[in-house]
DNA sequence: AATAGCTAATGGTCTGACCATCGGCAAATA
DNA sequence: TATTTGCCGATGGTCAGACCATTAGCTATT
C-alpha cells in the first residue's frame, strides 16, 4: 500500500491551464473565457476557480483586467520573481546584500561594455547629464545616479541579471539615500561620485570590459564607503 | 495628476504576510491563525484571504493542513516549485540564466578561497572523493558534483549568493543533467571534470582567489559546453 | 460629428453553507 | 492499567449566490 494522493481542485485547474499555455493553445494576449464560464466548463465553483487563477496571476502567466477578462501574460518574468522570492526567505542581511550589489554591479558593467548599443550609451550619457545637472538638487542627482547604473545593468541585455540588480538595489536604496544624505561630504562626494561615473561610461564607450569592471567596482567601494561602516557598526 | 494604483484586498494581504515572515515574526513551522480568525483581524472576506493564502502557497512561503492549519513553510519548497516551471524557460531565458549562473560561480569560488575555513576545504574533498568513487555511477556522481558547487557557495558565508546560486542550478539542473548524460562522452567529460574540480579545490586551499575563480570559470565553460550549443540551437 | 449617458459583461469581493479530514478526548475493551 | 474505538469540534477545501466597481460598446442627445 501506499499513501493515496488528493489533489486538490485548485491545483487540478492550474495544471490544466499551464498545460494549454505549455502547448501553446493558449498564446500571449489571449483571453480566457469568462470566470462564471470557465466554471461550467471546469464544473467547479468560483472560489477554486479563482484561486487558481490567482496563482497564475502570481506566477506571471496570466493577468486579471477587471470589466475586460483574463488574458495570457506576454512572455514573462516567471524566474525573476522566484529568484526575487529567495530575496525574501533569506533574512536580509545588509552586509551580504553590499556584497551582492557590488558583484552584480560590477559584472554587469564588465558585460555591458561588450554589449551596450549605441543607444544604451547615449542614455547612459543622459543620465550622467542629469546628474551634472543636478548637483544642487539631490533629488535629482540621485534619481539620475540610480538610472544610471540600471542603464549599465540594461545593457547587458540579461534580463535575470537587470532583474537581481534592481531587486538588490531596491532592498539597499534606502541606505544609500541616507549615507549619501551626509550634509556634510554632500558637495565633494556628489562631484566625486560624478567623476567615477564618467570613468565608467569612458570604459564602456572604449568597450574595455575589465576596465569597466574595475571603475565600478572602485566607484561602489568609495561611494558606499559609510555605508559599509554602518553595516558593520 | 498621476493614475491612482489600485491595490487589491488579497495583495495587500500577501504584502503583510510576506512581511511577517521577513521580519521573522512568523517563524518557519509557526502556525496561523484560522481561516476565519483572519478574516476577522484582516477586515476582509474569506475569499480574499484564501486567494492571498493560496497565492503564498504556491511562492512556497505557506502551507495547508485540512484540520490542522495553515503553516509557515521550512524555506526550500520554492526551488521544487520552480522545477514545474522549467519550460516556462525559452531559449533566451536559459542563455540568460546560465550566464549569471557562470558569473555566480565564478565570483563564489573567488570569495570562497577568501574565506573558506578548514571545515568547509574538508566537506569539498570529501565530495569530491564522492564523485571518484562515483566514476561508474552517474547518479552518484552529479550528486556530489552539485554538492561540490554548492559547498563552494556556502564557503562564501553569504547566504544571499548562496540562495542565489542555489535557486539558479535548481532551474538549470534539468539540462545539466541532459547534458551530462550524453552517453558518448560520459566517460572522458567524468574524467575532465574532476580533474577540474581538483584544480579549482587546490585554488582554495591555497587561498589563490583569482585562480580559484578562472579555474571555476573554465571549468563551467568546458563542462557546459554543448549545454550552450543546445541553448543556442 | 462629437459627446454624454446608459447598459451589459467582467473581474473583485463578501457571505453563508456544506464537506472531508485531522487532533484530542472519553468511553469501551482487553 | 493500557489499548483501542468512537465521537466531536476545529480547520482547510469547496460551492453557490449576491453585490460592487470598472470597462467596453452602444445609443441618443447635442
Amino acid at each position: 500500500m501506499r499513501p493515496v494522493q488528493r489533489t486538490s481542485v485548485s491545483d487540478a485547474i492550474i495544471a490544466q491551464i499551464t498545460d494549454l499555455i505549455e502547448r501553446n493553445v493558449l498564446k500571449p494576449g489571449d483571453r480566457l473565457p469568462p470566470e462564471r464560464e470557465l466554471c461550467k466548463r471546469f464544473q467547479v465553483g468560483r472560489s477554486s476557480l479563482r484561486e487558481a487563477l490567482r496563482s497564475l496571476s502570481m506566477m506571471g502567466l496570466l493577468e486579471g483586467r477587471v470589466g475586460e477578462g483574463t488574458f495570457v501574460c506576454d512572455k514573462g518574468q516567471y524566474v525573476e520573481r522566484a529568484l526575487q522570492w529567495g530575496f525574501l526567505l533569506d533574512r536580509k542581511k545588509l552586509q551580504d546584500l553590499s556584497e551582492t550589489r557590488m558583484m552584480l554591479e560590477s559584472q554587469n558593467a564588465y558585460l555591458a561594455a561588450e554589449r551596450a548599443t549605441p543607444a544604451d550609451l547615449a542614455a547612459m550619457a543622459d543620465a550622467l547629464a542629469g546628474m551634472a545637472e543636478g548637483l544642487a538638487d539631490a533629488g535629482r542627482f540621485l534619481a539620475c545616479d540610480l538610472q544610471f547604473h540600471l542603464l549599465i545593468a540594461r545593457a547587458t541585455h540579461n534580463s535575470i541579471l537587470y532583474s537581481l540588480l534592481e531587486t538588490t538595489r531596491s532592498y539597499l536604496q534606502e541606505w544609500i539615500k541616507e549615507s549619501l544624505a551626509e550634509p556634510s561630504l554632500a558637495g565633494p562626494r556628489a562631484e566625486l561620485s560624478l567623476a567615477e561615473h564618467r570613468q565608467i561610461l569612458a570604459a564602456l564607450q572604449r568597450r574595455d570590459a575589465e576596465a569597466a569592471r574595475q571603475a565600478m567596482a572602485a566607484h561602489i567601494r568609495s561611494s558606499s564607503g559609510d555605508l559599509a561602516e554602518k553595516v558593520r557598526g
